[in-house]
DNA sequence: TTGACATGCAACCATAAGGTTTCCTATAAT
DNA sequence: ATTATAGGAAACCTTATGGTTGCATGTCAA
């Protein structure tokens, strides 16, 4: 692994499907390192590694606690992953209004954009 | 790279900046690989190859037309995206509601509000 | 036809990524 | 003091991943 350099990309860091579950495990409660390792089957090491890229990403966030370590959620940087998919969101809405049932509990009323011309811009920079 | 299996991950095809850029250029209209290719200071192979994986994850639609392989962004993938995100969203929002009560600072009536103990579900699976 | 263009495939390469084991350092607990 | 617990760091291993070059194939233009 080698977590490297600070400010890892929060795209690289959901990728991974272990560090997904982690994220779900921490979303309800704050967990010491232990807790959580005791959830996948591999190593205490392995499970601490991931916690270090999501806390490089800022996806969560550490906390000293006696001799233990807990981690929490912290799910601001989910917000440029945001941004991203609503760019794209115009487009699958614009394709297919057919699908739109099954995209449940959406809120009425997000956003009335533009019917069809869409320019390619680099998602994630708003003005 | 060798993209082995079918119905690859679209957490994993995302991660890759160079997908990411890839998919913001089919956004607007349908390319043929040399085209997509000379955006990118790779090789037509691996750029190639980096459509394979977006076409094995479902972000992206091939068509032939004569010579040329015309790629296409097929979004609806992302929605999976969207539900995963959906979930954590709801606890920034509580985060920032809270940012914002004590920012504003208003009344003293925040009695019935955020009991912040979100139970974690497996996100995406929704009932 | 012959040749130029558009792509895919195979073989190969270097590095990153996920994982393990072994040790080392704090902080409790007895 | 001594021991047990919680976590991290170092060294190492294996496989994925992103990239390259060279060759093969299909299609359009002359």
């Amino acid at each position: 692994m080698g977590a490297a350099e600070p400010n890892q990309d929060v795209f690289q860091a959901i990728a991974d499907p272990t560090r997904r579950k982690v994220l779900n495990l921490l979303a309800g409660q704050e967990m010491p390192v232990n807790a959580i390792s005791g959830h996948f089957p591999m190593s205490r090491t392995a499970v601490s590694k991931h916690l270090r890229i999501l806390a490089d990403a800022g996806l969560v966030q550490e906390r000293k606690v006696g001799r233990e370590k807990r981690y929490r959620l912290q799910p601001e940087p989910l917000l440029e992953l945001k941004r991203w998919l609503a760019y794209y969101e115009r487009f699958w809405e614009n394709r297919l209004s057919v699908l739109k049932h099954l995209v449940e509990a959406e809120e009425p009323g997000e956003s009335g954009e533009e019917p069809s011309g869409l320019k390619a811009v680099e998602p994630g920079s708003r003005p």
